[in-house]
Formats: C-alpha cells, sequence, structure tokens
DNA sequence: AGAGCATACTAAACCGATTTAGTGGATAGT
DNA sequence: ACTATCCACTAAATCGGTTTAGTATGCTCT
C-alpha cells in the first residue's frame, strides 16, 4: 500500500493529506500514469481497457481522493479555464452586479475567474491585462474599463470600450435610456431640467451625454447650461452628486426635474435638495441611472432608469466563453446593445403648477 | 506579417503576438535556458555571469516582450501566489467590502485570487474548497462561511468559523458591539426594545444574539420575547426585515427602540414603521448594524454599529500572508479580534415622553 | 607541472499532469 | 503458417519554466 519511503506501518490507513498525485494513484494500482489518466477523464483512447480495470482505477482514485492538479493540466492542455475580470472598484454596486452575472455563469462551465480592481490608476489599468495574461487567463471582462493595448485574447468589455478591434462591447442602448427618463419627466410636465453627467473618466459620461441632448432635441426640451453640471473626484459616495447639486441650487436657476449620471449621485443630490428646502417628489423630481440595490430602499424610493448589470454580466461571460471556445479566426460580435427601463418609483411626480395628472 | 513557418523576412521585426517562450529567448540569445532563467529571476546564483551578459539578457528579454508563464512556474516552485476567497454573495454591501480590503493587501504583495460564491447551497460550500485547492491556492479566506472539512491550506475566516483547529477567525468583538447599541438606546431614554435576529444560517446569529442578551442584563433591560423576530430567507433585500418588523407591529406590543441584525433589515423595517405611521426617529429610533455604504444615505440617515469590514479584509489577507509563508509548524492566531464602533446617525433619538436629553 | 580556484556557463532533472505512438500477446481469417 | 486485427496497456514526449550538479576554460600559486 503505498509506502512513500520505507514507511513501518504498510497498512496504515492513511488519509492522504499530502495530496496524491497521478504518479502514486498508478503506483498503487501497478499501472501507468497513462491508463488511469485516460480512464480518469474518459478519452475515448481508454475504449480499450476493460470494465473491471476502470473501476478498479476509479474506485482507488476515490478511496485516495485523488484529485488532479489543475496547474499541471492547464499547463500540457495549453487550457486554464480561467478568465480575468477587471472592474475599477469591487465594493461599488455596479461593478458587484455585474460580477455576480459573470459568476453565475462562469462557475456553472467550469471557469474560475481573477478579480482585479484599479480604482481608476492608469498604471495599473495598463499593468493588469499583462499580469493577467501571464496567470494564462483565457479571456477578459473589463467592466467600464478601457484597455488601449496588449492583450491577446479575447475580450469583452460591459460599458466600456469605444472602438478598439478585437474587443466585444455590451453596452447599454443610451438613447432609449435617455429617452425613457427625459420623456417621463416631461410627461409629469417638467421644462426645466437639471442635469448631473459623470466624471471625466467614466468611459459612459460622454455617450449618455450625447444621447441626452439628441433626446432633449426631440422632446424639444431647452438644455440650460447653467444647469448642467459634471461629477468630479474618484470616489463613489453620494457626496460627489451632493456637492454638484449645491452648485445647482447656487446657480439661481429654476429647475423641477434633475437627472442623475447614476443612481449614487441622484442619492446626494437628493439630500442636497432637501437640505435647500426643496421637496423630493412634490418641489423637484429626480431620475437616477443604473437601478443598484439601494435605490428602491431610498426615501423616497428613486425613479431610476435600469441598467439591467446582472444580465450585462451574464452575456458578457457566456460571449466570452463563446469567443473562447470558437475557432481562432471566427467572426465574433462586436457589439451587442442590451435595453434599459424606466423604473418608476417615488422620486418623481408631476412638475408643480402643471396641469397634468401622472 | 509573422508568417509563422518559413518567413522569408528574417528582419522583419516580429511583434511577439505568440507569447515569447523562455526557450525561444535563449535561443534568440544563444544561451542556454538555465542562464536566462536566473539572470531574469535575479538568483544569487546569476553572479558568475558577468555583466554584459547579463544586460544583453535584459535587453532582449524586455525587446521580445517576455513575460514567464506563471503555470510553469507554480508548478516547478509549488507556490502560486494565488488564494482562494469563498463569500454568501459577491453583490452584497457586506462581502464587497471585506473583499475590496482582501485585495488591497494581496495585490500589494503580488498575490491573485479566485473569488466564488455560495449563496448558502451547502453542496457548493462543501465543493468550493476543493475546487480551489485543485487549482493551487496557498491558502482561503471565508467570508461569513463555516467550512468542516477538507480544507489542507492555511485557512482565515472572516466572521465565519467557530472552533475548527486550523482556522484563523477574524471576529468583530460583538459583546462590545451589543453594549454600544443598547448603552446608546437606554441612554436615550428607551426601555421597550424590539431586536430583529439574523437568519438561523448565518454564521453571527447566534454570537450576536447571545451578546445582546448578555447587554442587556448588565443594563437592567427585559427583553420581552414577542419583540424579538428571526430574518428569514436567503436573499439580501431589505423585503425580509420589512417583512418581520410588520410582525412586531402586528404583535401590538409597544416599542420605542429597535436593534436590528443588520443594515439591510433596519433599512425595510424603517421603511415598514413609517408605512405604518410610525416616524424615525420621533417615534421609533432603530439602529443597524455593519455600516454598509448605503446606511449613510438613507433617510433618514442609519445610526448603526460599524463593524470595519474594509480592515477586517486587510487583516484577513494580512493573516493567511503571513501563515502561508510561515514555517509549516508555525503557531499562527486562533482569533483576531476587532472592535465596533457605534456610528451615530439621524435614526435615533431620544425616546417619546422621556426626560432625557440626547 | 600540478593543484586549486574562479569564471561562465550548460545538461538534465523536475513539477504533475496529458497524449501520441507503439508494443507484446491473443485471436481470427485465409 | 502467416498476416491482420484487436486488446490492454506502456514509454516517452510535452507543456514552460526552475534549479542542482557539473563541466570546460583560464588563471594563480607553490
Amino acid at each position: 500500500m503505498l509506502r512513500s519511503k520505507s514507511g513501518p506501518t504498510p497498512h496504515a490507513r492513511k488519509p492522504a493529506r499530502q495530496s496524491v498525485s497521478l504518479r502514486s494513484l498508478a503506483e498503487h494500482l501497478g499501472l501507468s500514469q497513462a491508463a488511469v489518466s485516460l480512464v480518469i477523464n474518459r478519452s475515448p483512447a481508454a475504449k480499450s481497457i476493460p470494465q473491471r480495470t476502470q473501476d478498479l482505477i476509479r474506485q482507488a482514485a476515490r478511496e485516495l481522493n485523488y484529485r488532479p492538479n489543475q496547474l499541471a493540466r492547464s499547463l500540457r492542455q495549453q487550457r486554464s479555464y480561467t478568465i480575468g475580470v477587471v472592474v475599477p472598484e469591487i465594493s461599488e454596486g455596479y461593478a458587484a452586479l455585474v460580477m455576480s452575472g459573470i459568476e453565475d455563469h462562469l462557475l456553472e462551465e467550469g471557469y474560475f475567474y481573477f478579480v482585479v480592481s484599479h480604482r481608476h490608476r492608469s498604471e495599473l489599468i495598463e499593468e493588469y491585462p499583462l499580469l493577467l495574461q501571464q496567470r494564462a487567463v483565457e479571456g477578459l471582462i473589463a467592466v467600464d474599463t478601457a484597455f488601449t493595448e496588449g492583450v491577446q485574447v479575447p475580450l469583452v468589455a460591459v460599458s466600456g470600450h469605444r472602438d478598439v478591434p478585437g474587443v466585444t462591447n455590451i453596452v447599454l442602448n443610451h438613447s432609449q435610456a435617455a429617452s425613457l427618463a427625459l420623456e417621463h419627466l416631461t410627461a409629469l410636465g417638467h421644462r426645466n431640467m437639471a442635469f448631473i453627467k459623470g466624471q471625466e473618466f467614466s468611459s459612459d459620461t460622454a455617450v449618455r451625454w450625447d444621447s441626452v441632448r439628441d433626446a432633449a432635441d426631440v422632446l424639444g426640451i431647452q438644455i440650460n447650461d447653467r444647469l448642467v453640471v459634471q461629477l468630479e473626484g474618484e470616489s463613489s459616495s453620494p457626496e460627489l452628486g451632493y456637492q454638484v447639486t449645491k452648485k445647482l441650487l447656487a446657480s439661481g436657476e429654476l429647475f423641477t426635474g434633475l437627472f442623475a449620471f447614476n443612481d449614487i449621485s441622484a442619492i446626494g443630490a437628493v439630500q442636497a435638495l432637501r437640505e435647500a428646502g426643496r421637496r423630493v417628489p412634490q418641489d423637484v423630481s429626480v431620475v437616477g441611472f443604473d437601478d443598484i440595490q439601494s435605490a428602491a430602499f431610498q426615501n423616497p424610493a428613486l425613479t431610476t432608469v435600469r441598467q439591467p448589470l446582472r444580465e450585462m454580466g451574464v452575456i458578457a461571460a457566456e460571449t466570452l466563453l463563446q469567443r473562447i471556445t470558437a475557432p481562432l479566426n471566427a467572426p465574433y460580435p462586436k457589439e451587442i446593445v442590451v435595453e434599459p427601463s424606466l423604473v418608476v418609483r417615488a422620486s418623481t411626480a408631476t412638475a408643480p403648477g402643471s396641469s397634468r395628472v401622472s
């Protein structure tokens, strides 16, 4: 019974603490590693091995608790069944939701993943894809992160990239999102609207703002430049929204509707409005963006444009795995558009003085 | 460009698409793999190699963009610089915060990590540690997850385990936490308090409740069993807290203070109270637990017992790496206690009819 | 002249699997 | 009797690194 080096108790059942290798298992069975490997992997080449032997092998594997070392497997097979996920920040609701979608699909398919967060530091954004590829990831998912180069594996970007070749972009239908929000507000009678744009570095900022302008055009809404502010700073706290809303209030311009870049800043905005004596939604209606978990549990519950974040994660994972298993030069989607939806809650209401009824 | 076989343009600068191996690099240099490896790793054994050769090697490595395959390294060195993190649920504030602490420290030290979430499914809780160990993780961090067996690598548990040997537990000082909350409420004049206990499966539920009872004893507070409810269900939404608070209200018992198991359930509780016409904090004071991000941005902002989640993640990572690099039978801490703090915000106030002033 | 030592490397084992090509023996077919 | 085929396996290469032991050359010292 497998005495590793002259152990004096040949019959002691050893509890397999030092994990069993294919070699020791094969020796124990008196067979070659090849035979054992073929059987355990149910390789078609094992068809000539009689059932009895196969049973013996499998039983021994079970008893000794044999578990193949994945490092060795991966090295030999040139398949690591591992992918890399790059996010700006883990502890934020946005990335966490996408990740949970990614995970769902990935683990189901037997893949594991590394997570790294770069907190918008550009040297990390450059370094991480390289580091991950050294670790033999078979693909990358970038959440709200725009890589520029150095990626040699399939890459799926969730609301990140623009037009780099080799990337599949999962993007929200931004113009639909902007329309949903602005149509809702105008239907409620709002005419004077304020806007909070995203941070300069956020990859969604530009597209989103363009869509807002287009939607405003279509609806015949004038955008007052003095009622447009931009988030600044890297933190992801409502504080940012709070600050810029103070600016809006200080401008002295009249507004009854506010469309924020995301829920987090909308929450801060509500706080600032309230402190200034403006009630939400009676005096000002606020629309957020994303529909993060806590949006529903604000007071008032936040009306928001929902991004299907979890689904976007699932789609990203699915698409990536498809690209990984597809033949090398197979075509792949450049862009997958997902649809937003408007979740009307309690932070929006008929504009003050409006004759319309919601 | 890059015609893989018999390319007739030997001087074309090849952009290193097929990643360069040590072998090709060595061949390119006309040296042995050993020499190149020693130099690149700055091994002491490279001291006999003259500076000129070393420079040549390093320059070639840089030019060809050589990056050693970590799988091969890990296999040979029996060091993967990888750890596994097991959490119940990623998209939840709690785990996400701990993870961000873990990541901070880990990536700094050159480790990567796999994340898996089990959503309280017991077959996954059993399987994941095994799967992770097959992937050669050098250690595990379990967040709010109690493994029972099958772990052969150092394990650090963040508010999970009880007394299993081989584990380092990072635990909150629960009795201090309970005291902070109850002292705060009694100081505000509250005498009739309701409590929301955690779900049966949550590893913190029992300790926390025991601490609450002890703290109540010390303060001379009677706990009315009809004002104690327990969360049920696996989701992590305020809905759960909302439901049980309805039960509390339905009981007809009087209470002016409520101590919830966590912030999420406290948020739901506030909602239920408000719907029942009880104002927070004028009629009922609510204390949460954890201090997740959105606690501060509730309305009213939530008074809560803060767990230093990020720090707990950092400590977990530090401790784990220490254990990994320590000699095999070195002693290790069985328990590391972290201190809670009370964050007083706007959800608590003087009890109605109380003479005390906050 | 021969021993001793430093220099500048290289050969080959090794990590733990997978996988291809092959081998020896039994049986079947002509 | 001889080839062909099948059966039940095995030897050995391979993945891409790391690491130990060793070797060839030149120089110094006695």
